[in-house]
DNA sequence: GCATTCTTGTCAAGATTAAATCTTTACAGA
DNA sequence: TCTGTAAAGATTTAATCTTGACAAGAATGC
């Protein structure tokens, strides 16, 4: 960043709309009437929402659909809101105990019937946020305790990543988004959430280049710079805290400025300190940077 | 929706510009000049692209891409153009440069769409073995003289892992068949010849239990005698020969002797002097041995 | 071999169009 | 009264338009 100092971005109405959930008209009623927000103006007077702006409807709209009224939400600082808008987690343990069963006596038809009636019934997004993950958590979970071998852990494996791969076909209206190549750095094999992260981006309507595990920094970093995409997603799960910093620290420094380098995963969060570094803390605020990238005003290059 | 009948859809300038990988001003300049399409205008006289002035442009593009000159080929009719960006015929090599090609260009859907097309012609079990493996060979081939970097490797390897996992489907029928296990052991990343090999024993009528890549020794005897398979079959590709002729001793001595143990891949010549393990030569003997299997006596229950 | 012309992609300037957005006012259900 | 939604008409922003020019490479003529 050059001189970007005042160059905060910001986005337009349109964005703030789509991100939120909100409808154009409710932003503005919502705006003069409570003041929930001020956004910063254009000298012709366009309104263009701050990230702190979307943050606060965010919690606001949250306060509100928990049975809250605006005109007394709006008023809220940003630590009530919090409190009124918390989360109500679910368990989606559900069908979780016949694929693992199913796994555990290697009988991958089964499994993969599971799976795949999983998978029609809730979309390749979906399925791998709210299916692959969790399943692949609680496989590692049972590995750790001795409850599964490693074959039934490689059998999921390569089943989940066969059909995520399958779900990652770009088509050629992403193309019209914003870049984005997901890879893991060399050291690191864990692919499942990469993968998710790559569908997850897809919905958002992003052009996903998706490379897969273990790719050196030098090879990464041309690549980005070959397809001209605008962010690099990385995700970590096992790679050491100590290495993992030294290839964030080579891939940063090695990147044009003007492109970002977004980690996710469980590994993530001990490395991000560095700067020009931005940490996904999970799948929805990554799906919120996604959809917020086609609104940045127009990246010079 | 009653009468939408002219009301097909159409793209801005912008879209068919980021869709074709052609630059705005490109495609004005074509389009004075040669006529390459005359896309719609608006009452304001603003271009609109139809699906199919997309793919004209779409066309055209590999055509020059591919060495011809834009003054020429702009007035090809769509028939001529197909023949000369076209996978010609069944002749395999003829089919790899566009992938190549497309891969070079870190092009996902591209590639993409070329090898699903060619999947759908020849069948899982032979694109593997007359395509895919093929083409991870020249791959490789491009890669060691630096005429391609690993990110296109990683790219083609993920996208061919997918489509041949998908394809690896066990069917209800198959579990009649001998059981198989596949595998690579502890440092043999190389899963494709693998999956190529598993494709074929499916093929073949066998039970095949696909368990990937870099299995322990301790593992994988372990699931072979869970599942009371008659054979584990081992790819070996660029596992080091001491290394490898170690693993193999250790698998051997640990599996049941009334366990077949068969190793295939370009790394396995090596290692198969041991006795109670088996060298597959090629494909077709391997086809051969699960055939024969069948008729072997009823190794279960 | 060398100069000349043609081809082709890219760019800039200034005008124009299309799509968003603005404010104000109104209205209806809870 | 509170709240979400809608319409009208003006305005702003972002894309696109045309024209003309330019430079590097390819083809051509001598």
């Amino acid at each position: 960043m050059t001189d970007l100092d005042d160059a905060e971005t910001t986005y337009p109405l349109r964005a703030a709309a789509r991100i939120t959930g909100l409808s154009p008209d409710l932003l503005r009623a919502w705006e003069s009437r409570y003041e929930v927000v001020k956004p910063l103006r254009t000298p012709g007077g366009t309104r263009r929402y701050r990230a702190s702006d979307l943050e606060r409807l965010r919690l606001v709209k949250a306060a509100v659909d928990t049975g809250g009224r605006i005109s007394v939400v709006a008023r809220l600082d940003p630590a009530e809101l919090l409190r009124r808008s918390a989360v109500t987690d679910n368990a989606p343990q559900a069908g979780l105990e016949p694929i693992l069963s199913a796994l555990d006596r290697l009988d991958a038809e089964e499994a993969q019937r599971l799976l795949a009636l999983q998978l029609s019934a809730m979309g390749p997004v979906t399925f791998a946020r709210e299916f692959a993950l969790p399943l692949a958590h609680e496989i590692g979970e049972r590995w750790a305790n001795k409850r599964m071998g490693i074959a039934s852990e490689h059998l999921a494996m390569g089943i989940l990543r066969s059909m995520l791969g399958s779900a990652l076909t770009p088509t050629a209206a992403s193309r019209l988004g914003p870049t984005i190549v997901f890879a893991t750095p060399t050291g690191e094999p864990h692919e499942l959430g990469l993968q998710s992260a790559a569908l997850t981006a897809l919905g958002a309507g992003a052009n996903t280049i998706y490379l897969g595990a273990e790719l050196p920094v030098e090879d990464l970093v041309r690549a980005v710079a070959d397809v001209g995409a605008a962010v690099l997603a990385l995700s970590l799960v096992t790679l050491p805290k100590s290495q993992a910093a030294k290839v964030i620290a080579a891939i940063r420094s090695d990147l044009p400025e003007n492109i970002r380098l977004w980690l996710g995963g469980p590994g993530a969060a001990a490395v991000t300190a560095s700067n020009g570094v931005e940490h996904m803390g999970n799948m929805e605020e990554f799906e919120r940077r996604v959809a917020l990238l086609s609104f940045e005003k127009p990246s010079r290059s």
